[in-house]
DNA sequence: AGCACGCCGACT
DNA sequence: GTCGGCGTGCTC
């Protein structure tokens, strides 16, 4: 007897080959299930993804034999195929190359018999380390220790996992409720996805916790999602869900996903998720397609970072994802429930009722999108605007700098209060998106400029080892001694970065003069990827910021997000303006929301009265200020929807990309153009609307040539069908030159 | 995407 | 004479 599957393997779309191929089986494989397949030359692992109908006689001779099936590995249920499936298809890629990527890397390389004995040898050591503490598998309330001795908290008695908890603000309390008080009548549908809408230092961590600590209690299945934007987070995070579930559940219960670990990391959690072993899992925005069985709650946190937007591969956004995946979850639960009768027909066998599952999106600055969402009634909007303790939020001090003198980087009365506040004790933070000394190095004599010899960008000047470095494509020179065109020997940085940033505020302020009130020397640092490149340095950085080494912070965006310094009183943007008047209809978003982070971190602790965010800028009277100045995101997001809607973007309209990558740029415009031909032919053309093809912001990079083209719909269906009938066609067309094309659905920056 | 095959320039 | 460049074509 034979049987023939449908398996996808990590194919890109391009590749000419259809979604699924067809394979010969001994045995009928369910769908989900991991085999190992060969293609032309290779050996690679692939997943079932159905029954195939018997090929022809013709197609029969062609077709190969599934070589194995990784059978230790329970297949992946319906709901992930369901949500990899969508993933593929929204973003316009093969299903196996979003599918395959979504496992982890090592368990693409190994085969059936590596796995088992991996398995195998991981039930070994569990069984021993059980046979020691006495305890036995799923005993609860005490901890096991922890193999990887990833928490040393691992045994704390009940009465001390009870202290934990800190007691919950009445706020928080009563957006718990509604989150959870959405009642479901049997036949209801999906709940609806909520907006966590809580001020910076409103407790929106300790939401996610008792949210998760509730979702958990309700059945032994239960298994949570927390998302984060970036790596940088995932480790206290991490500490804070160990310290609260590993006393209840185990320090196994909790596992940690994104690309900072080893693979063998990676398979090991990833395992745990999928067992159901692993309760909750806290990862960055690849975490969105671990599998996990029994889900039941998925937390987005800092939901409007674009970090969730993935810029390789398939380009998909996590939090969208992670709202689909929550809504094909809980279908599935509704699906399957059984109706009361049915389960008293079983007779009442302990068959698990499976639970929806529900989405919590949390934000001080939500994304324009969910926002909108809210309004129309399609999210929940929980709203925490108090912070815990009463801290007050930062007062903004907006300083004209036009009224300034015409050379002065720092406006008189920023430097005092700096200063004021190294005499107090206090610390400050200086912000600049630009690390390097100075963007451009440039000759005095002639028309010189510190060009990438690979990109259209200038090589960024780097004091600190006198490199000029490209920030596209990684080219590191030695700054020359003269200009390479005309040999004089004054080339000066022009612009300037945290390096310098750091440079002359010490000298503005004197810093070698100043002392603390205990009468040791004020010290100022700088903090950014430069500074934070080495592994571990980022956190013995962070350490010397919080035990109050350091007086005076200068960094990138990087010090803004999350971290919480205790003694920081003061918070200035050096110069924010360029994206004040941006073509990117979404940089006014991006900057509310990172100054209001930056804000975020001054005035943590309530002991330290009036603290403030002062922002140096030559607009002054832009709108943007006033409601940051007032606190007031419903405002700032009405006036910016406004906008939106009169000019017909996003979340008015649905946008999608296309990229073109070619030695030249005649042959990358040479592809959209032929795109833009072949567009008129294709069904739906006519609801959308293709914009002229432009060349990138920075046309070249690596010495790759790049262009792109916009296309716009008023319905996000017609878009969906233009795209995928549009790409087919595409698929054909063959452009001398080209490298490679692709399309971003729903992008972020334009 | 990988990986083959295939056809042209500088090296042991 | 071969090693290696990347153009073209194929993978159930």
């Amino acid at each position: 007897v034979e049987f023939w599957v449908d398996v996808v393997v990590a194919t890109p779309v391009h590749s000419g080959l259809g979604q699924a191929l067809t394979y010969r089986s001994e045995q009928l494989l369910a769908a989900g299930c991991l085999v190992r397949v060969p293609l032309g030359q290779r050996e690679l692992l692939g997943i079932v993804w159905g029954e195939a109908a018997a090929p022809d006689a013709a197609a029969q001779l062609k077709t190969k034999a599934i070589i194995s099936c990784l059978d230790g590995i329970a297949p992946l249920d319906a709901v992930w195929r369901a949500v990899v499936e969508f993933a593929a298809r929204y973003y316009q890629r093969a299903i196996g190359e979003v599918a395959l990527a979504a496992l982890p890397p090592q368990l693409r390389e190994m085969d059936g018999v590596q796995l088992a004995r991996r398995q195998k040898l991981q039930a070994l050591r569990k069984a021993k380390l059980q046979a020691k503490t006495g305890d036995g598998p799923g005993a609860g309330r005490q901890a096991t220790g922890g193999e990887g001795g990833a928490t040393a908290s691992g045994a704390l008695p009940d009465a001390q996992s009870a202290t934990n908890t800190v007691a919950a603000s009445a706020q928080q309390v009563s957006v718990i409720a509604q989150f959870f008080g959405e009642s479901l009548p049997p036949s209801s549908s999906a709940p609806k996805p909520a907006l966590l809408f809580g001020a910076t230092g409103s407790g929106k961590t300790e939401v996610y916790l008792r949210c998760t600590a509730r979702v958990l209690e309700q059945s032994a299945q239960a298994q949570v999602l927390v998302m984060v934007p970036e790596i940088n987070l995932t480790p206290q995070l991490e500490a804070r869900f160990t310290q609260r579930f590993a006393p209840l559940y185990g320090a196994d219960a909790v596992v940690a996903m994104h690309s900072g670990m080893t693979p063998a990391q990676r398979l090991k959690s990833w395992l745990a998720a999928h067992t159901g072993q692993a309760r909750i899992v806290l990862g960055t925005r690849m975490a969105v397609f671990a599998s996990m069985p029994g889900l039941q709650l998925i937390v987005v946190d800092e939901e409007h970072d674009p970090s969730y937007k993935s810029q390789d591969g398939a380009r998909h956004s996590a939090r969208d994802l992670a709202v689909l995946r929550a809504k094909l979850q809980s279908e599935q639960a509704l699906q399957v429930a059984p109706s009361p009768d049915t389960a008293k027909d079983r007779g009442g066998t302990n068959a698990t009722v499976a639970q929806p599952c529900r989405v919590m999106l949390g934000s001080a600055t939500p994304s324009l999108e969910t926002w909108h969402a809210c309004e129309q009634g399609r999210y929940q909007r929980l709203d925490m605007p108090q912070r815990v303790g009463d801290g007050a939020l930062a007062a903004l001090r907006i300083v004209d700098m036009r009224l300034a003198p015409k050379k002065a980087l720092f406006a008189a009365t920023l430097l005092a209060a700096i200063h004021e506040r190294i005499t107090r004790g206090e610390q400050s933070l200086i912000f600049l998106n630009r690390r390097g000394y100075a963007p451009v190095l440039a000759c005095g004599a002639c028309e010189w400029k510190s060009n990438c010899p690979h990109c259209s960008a200038y090589c960024v000047f780097h004091k600190i080892d006198r490199t000029l470095r490209c920030h596209h494509c990684g080219t590191t020179d030695r700054v020359p001694r003269a200009c390479p065109e005309c040999g004089n020997i004054d080339i000066a940085p022009v612009g300037r970065g945290t390096e310098k940033l750091e440079e002359q505020l010490a000298q503005a302020l004197g810093i070698d003069t100043l002392l603390r009130p205990d009468g040791s020397p004020a010290v100022i640092a700088r903090m950014d990827a430069d500074t934070t490149r080495l592994k571990g340095s980022l956190e013995q950085q962070l350490a010397k910021v919080h035990s109050g080494d350091v007086d005076i912070l200068v960094g990138t965006q990087m010090i803004a997000k999350g971290h919480d310094f205790r003694r920081i009183t003061l918070v200035a943007a050096f110069n924010p303006d360029s994206a004040l008047y941006s073509s990117d209809f979404r940089a006014p978003e991006r900057l509310f929301s990172l100054l209001m982070q930056a804000a975020g971190r001054a005035g943590r602790d309530a002991a330290l009265a009036g603290a403030q965010m002062w922002v140096q800028t030559m607009h002054p009277d832009h709108p943007l200020f006033a409601a940051l100045k007032a606190h007031d995101y419903p405002g700032f997001a009405r006036q910016q929807l406004a906008e939106r809607t009169q000019a017909g973007l996003p979340p008015f309209s649905y946008q999608a990309l296309i990229r073109a990558e070619a030695r030249s740029q005649e042959a990358a415009q040479a592809f959209l153009l032929a795109a833009t031909e072949a567009a008129a032919g294709v069904a739906a053309f006519e609801h959308v609307t293709l914009y002229p093809s432009v060349p990138m912001a920075i046309q070249r990079v690596a010495n790759v040539e790049r262009a792109q083209m916009l296309v716009e719909s008023q319905s996000r269906a017609a878009l969906q069908k233009f795209l995928s009938h549009w790409q087919s066609v595409l698929r054909a067309t063959k452009v001398q030159g080209l490298i490679r094309w692709a399309m971003d659905v729903d992008p972020l920056t334009i």
